[in-house]
RNA sequence: GCCACCGUGGCUUAGAGGUAUAGCACCUCAUUGGUAAUGAGGAGGUCGCGAGUUCAAAUCUCGCCGGUGGCUCCA
């Protein structure tokens, strides 16, 4: 007999040989949702016999240990599938990942989305079939022999595992992979399974290497959790800020423009104009100044802060002086030697800026400065350009342009935790505002072995500690993440989860200890010496850009009132009411409302439904009862009504909810 | 940049060798209507761009541009 301790602490005495699949029924009953056992602090497989005292705990399939099982043999299901349907391919490999599971396939080349649904019966198939899952043990010499016709496997048996040292196979029917596992016990486990997209990736990562077929799946333990995972991603398609930046006319990206290049259309411009003057308004009181600079500069300040040619592949090409250009035209220079000079310095240029550090460091550099002008704070709405991989550009979150809310601070060693504390403060205030308050916040530190960084160590210990503190006093999660620091300084980055559950990076707070020594900035110090002054380079929305896509998503569409680019639409019902709704109108508009006004012939249905699209926060309904009491009948986005509001109350409680920036529209109240 | 898929009037969309559907939006006229489409009429597209095959191409082939999903990278 063994002695089990189980999830409770309480132990059991079975037979020894007893598998981990009867303890877990023993514990759980015979309908368990368990896919596998943690014994002793392992994961096994349930068909792990148990011949010595242990501790089992079993690993249910909705808990996140059970549902990367699931995926991973899911995984292994679909390689099943396409190895049976296309015997050529060769399965490379296939791990469980965040959302689902994928598997890259050698030899897959032509397969399309088209071909997903074929492949993805086959499985529902071999599920159905309920294949019992086998651990196989084998030697190195079993393992070459077996994947003998596989030269991935092959290279990863010879990678991986120590000489002679054998490994394992999970079997089903008579498919097989290498693979440490655990695995769930039969392919029954595996009935919601989904294939969602085909795409390309390249052997290890190594874009050098082959190019091969990536198949990428879902798969839930139950019917009801693979509904609910596709109504999550059906909503999320709802919420694409590219389908209601067009539907809501927000903004628009031209083909002839450029890519990657945003055309803020009325609507959207709103919006950001007003979260630009919120974060301006805090700026002020956090005593930051504002200044302007322009959208290029001399390649000579890019060569001295180290940004040409270094990140040159990421940049849009210089703009080289007139005279040059005919010149080298003439001379019948190439693309390449053109390259060469510009990176020796034998040419000079502009440049489009890809960040605004240099043109601030040159302001601060304007004047000579003193310990009494520190901690200096430059703040800018700065537009920059870099140029990112076609395919990697998308709707307002990788664009090729973009404004970020960008500001560097100037500071003492002192002050930097002050400071970096200051950004922070800032982050909350806005987050507060907008119901973003699920968010967490990485803290990038150095790796401690590595030499690739500049400034003295405990200068560091010093910056990195004040990271540490400022995301303490957040009181959110926060996480240290050891080797992401850039190699010039520790920084925070800021990660959202909007209302759907998606995390979103947004913007960060970098310490730099390089630029000022690059630019030799100084101030004099209260000792009469010239001391070095550190740079905080923050940005905590990233760019307006991408913030402002983070928010359609966020809100769906439906903005609080004060972002909303139109707040009040007001549709009058026939034309007797076109002078009431005129003078309507006007007066919400003397007050500073943003307001439509749609006095035309069409049914007041008819009006309700145009003008819902575009989502204000409130539409007030303007008939005969109306105009005669001189009052407005308003209408929420979810159609509750309200009739009979005096346009002054109407005005002032709306007044309110803008001038207070409530989250959600709450002049209607609900009627259910 | 790489792979797969896609590209028809402002939007959604039919059409798979014989120069093009329909709905919404738009314009005109009639209607003066109470909270998610009043009726009738009209205008608008050489089917992303360029080349090729063909008597004939939106439809087939190639190249380019753009989009989507991934890969890769990110100061």
């Amino acid at each position: 007999m063994i002695s089990v301790t189980l999830p409770d602490g309480s132990k059991n005495e079975y037979s020894a040989g007893i598998t981990a699949a009867e303890i877990v029924t023993d514990i759980e009953g015979r309908k368990h949702d368990c896919v596998a056992a943690e014994i002793d602090g392992l994961e096994m497989d349930m068909a792990t016999i148990i011949d010595s005292d242990c501790t089992v705990i079993p690993i249910s399939g909705f808990s996140d240990e059970g549902m990367h099982i699931l995926r991973h043999s899911a995984a292994h299901l679909l390689a099943q599938a396409i190895t049976t349907l296309y015997p050529d391919a060769k399965p490379t490999i296939g791990p469980a990942i965040d959302r689902g599971f994928y598997y890259d396939f050698a030899n897959l080349d032509g397969f399309g989305e088209g071909d997903l649904k074929t492949v993805q019966k086959k499985m529902h198939e071999l599920a159905r079939r309920n294949i019992d899952v086998e651990r196989v043990e084998c030697t190195e010499a079993e393992l070459s022999e077996m994947f003998a016709t596989n030269p991935y496997k092959m290279e990863i048996i010879n990678d991986k595992l120590e000489d002679g040292a054998g490994s394992t196979i999970y079997r089903q029917g008579d498919w097989y992979d290498l693979c440490l596992g655990p695995h769930v016990s039969c392919t029954a486990k595996l009935m919601h399974v989904r294939l969602t997209s085909v795409s390309s990736a390249f052997w290890r990562g190594d874009q050098s290497r082959e190019q091969l077929t990536r198949i990428y799946g879902l798969v839930e333990p139950t019917k009801d959790a693979l509904k609910q995972t596709m109504t999550a991603m059906e909503e999320a398609k709802r919420r694409d800020h590219r389908k209601l930046g067009k539907d809501l006319q927000l903004f628009h990206v031209d083909e002839e423009v450029g890519q990657g290049l945003i055309l803020w259309t009325p609507r959207g411009a709103t919006i950001r104009t007003c979260l630009q003057n919120f974060i301006s308004e805090h700026l002020t009181r956090q005593g930051y100044d504002q200044v302007y600079t322009p959208h290029i500069g001399k390649l000579d300040l890019y060569r001295t802060s180290g940004h040409f040619p270094y990140y040159q592949d990421s940049q849009y090409p210089p703009l080289v002086e007139k005279d040059m250009m005919s010149k080298l035209a003439d001379d019948g220079c190439t693309c390449g030697e053109l390259a060469n000079m510009m990176a020796a310095g034998d040419i000079e240029g502009y440049m489009l800026k890809p960040m605004n550090c240099p043109h601030h460091i040159k302001i601060y550099s304007s004047q000579a400065r003193s310990y009494r002008d520190l901690p200096l704070r430059l703040a800018e709405f700065g537009t920059v350009y870099r140029w990112e991989q076609s395919g990697e550009i998308s709707g307002l979150t990788r664009v090729r342009g973009f404004t970020q809310d960008d500001a560097h601070l100037f500071v003492t060693e002192d002050q930097i935790a002050d400071e970096v504390l200051g950004c922070i403060e800032l982050v909350e205030v806005i987050f507060e505002a907008l119901g973003m308050s699920d968010y967490r916040v990485r803290v990038g530190l150095r790796d401690q072995d590595s030499s690739k960084y500049v400034g003295d160590s405990d200068k560091w210990d010093r910056a990195e500690d004040a990271c540490r503190k400022a995301a303490t006093s957040l009181g959110v999660n926060w996480s240290e993440e050891p080797g992401e620091a850039a190699f010039y300084g520790p920084k925070i980055d800021f990660v959202v989860k909007d209302v759907i559950g998606r995390e979103w990076q947004l913007g960060t707070v970098q310490v730099d200890y390089n630029l000022p020594q690059r630019f030799d900035l100084q101030y004099k110090g209260s000792d009469g010496e010239m001391h070095r002054p550190v740079m905080i380079h923050r940005a905590p929305f990233g760019s307006m850009e991408r913030f402002c896509g983070v928010l359609i998503e966020h809100f769906a569409g439906r903005f609080p009132t004060w972002l909303a680019p139109t707040q009040v639409h007001v549709l009058t019902i026939s034309e007797k009411q076109v002078e009431y709704g005129r003078e309507v109108a006007a007066v919400l508009k003397d007050a500073g409302v943003r307001v439509e006004l749609d006095d035309g012939d069409d049914t007041i249905g008819k009006k309700i439904r145009m003008h819902r699209k575009f989502q204000p926060a409130y539409m007030l309904i303007l008939g005969d009862d109306e105009a005669t009491q001189r009052t407005v009948s308003i209408r929420a986005r979810n159609g509750d009504q309200k009739a009979g509001i005096g346009l002054d109350e109407f005005l002032k409680e709306l007044k309110g909810e803008i001038d207070s920036k409530a989250a959600t529209p709450s002049l209607v109240p609900s009627q259910d």
